[in-house]
DNA sequence: AAAAGCTTGTGAAGACTTTCACAACCTGCC
DNA sequence: GGCAGGTTGTGAAAGTCTTCACAAGCTTTT
């Protein structure tokens, strides 16, 4: 399989929205053409990015939605749950622990950990604050496959490099800074201030 | 001016926060490669994306850190601040409310707006929750720059509605869906879960 | 059964980004 | 001054991603 670029992984996830819009709707076929306007897409780089994957519509009628769907729940791994760390028990990690899109795809926070005394046995959002020392061992008992970092970015290097230590392949980090790991971890960056930034550049050149 | 990409904007964000850094730790100048090391990039690229908008080093030198931050600064519109509206009170609005890194970078939530009427007039995190109604006069009135939308995703098409006839010209958007604005208003999205499934992804091909 | 109307799948072209390679230039030392 | 060591700035090459163009194939109509 030749590699797959990031831009058609995320391309994907969108798309799966808008299937899973249209099989609520109970339409049973799409063309790449309605699901590049729901999408954000063209239609060729819908059937491009599908291609990669194989061959899953019929010519002259379009793709059958709900296979599709499940067929892209299956490459993204949307078809399984998954056990997921949260550390930083912040208000950040309160509204992800709340985050509803997150349970709708699967995406299941069992534990939440963090470094403050303080925290650490109280109730968040109905899970009890760990201490982020017993990370290593509740991620094994809880089989804990992904870790959301939401501290302050002067502790996230800290988090990672504990995180990385405890064996976590993937990791989604909202601290504002950039962190480094080994090249076998996947850290994906999400950035708020940075978007931010992005926009007032727009404004600034307009 | 040839067109910039957003990639580039993007980087010099991270730019920006690598230099900072330096400049707190009194270090006076700064070579493409050391920037690039703390910046997640290659010297090259440092180099490529700070000579869309000029010559800012010396060769043999590298680059005058302050000036340099301060150029960036400018570039990215990060000089001055921004008046925000934000758009949403539930708990991932509180944390943004919170969020230290959009004061630290001249982005200030000036005003909190939700169309709960139980919500309404109740202070979040300093700030009385307006009505979602008034946001054209207030927006207005506080001179207010940018948006963020943190509702449901059921609700982002219709704020994103309001917000563009309200005049505003750039959007940041948390809800989990695509939404549709004239070819003028420029949005960003801020998909967590897109993330965690790129992840995912990234967990099943190995 | 042939034609018309759609839509997919894909090689090739085009556009955009990143990387390479190197001249140009600065500082410090001999 | 001249040489060594280091770094920038940039045209060109390489690589990646997107768009174009069109054959292939399905369904409906006549």
């Amino acid at each position: 399989m030749r590699k797959i670029s990031d831009a058609t992984i995320t391309r994907l996830s969108r798309y799966y929205r808008s299937l899973a819009r249209l099989e609520r709707k109970n339409q049973e076929m799409v063309s790449s053409k309605e699901l590049a306007q729901t999408g954000g897409a063209t239609s060729v780089q819908v059937r491009k990015d599908l291609s990669c994957f194989g061959q899953f519509g019929t010519r002259g009628l379009g793709y059958p939605v709900c296979q599709l769907k499940e067929t892209i729940a299956h490459i993204l791994g949307l078809h399984r749950t998954w056990n997921v760390a949260l550390v930083g028990a912040g208000s950040l990690g309160a509204a992800l622990i709340s985050y509803k899109e997150f349970k709708r795809q699967g995406f299941h926070i069992v534990a939440v950990f963090d470094k403050d005394p303080a925290k650490v046995g109280k109730n968040k959002r109905g899970l009890i604050i760990l201490d982020i020392k017993n990370l290593p061992e509740v991620s094994r008992e809880l089989k804990i496959d992904m870790a959301i970092v939401a501290v302050p970015k002067t502790e996230a290097q800290s988090v990672v490099n504990l995180l990385v230590q405890a064996g976590f392949k993937v990791i989604l980090n909202f601290a504002p800074v950039n962190l480094m790991a080994p090249p076998q971890v996947t850290i994906r960056n999400v950035n708020m201030a940075i978007e931010l930034e992005a926009l007032s550049y727009r404004l600034m050149a307009n």
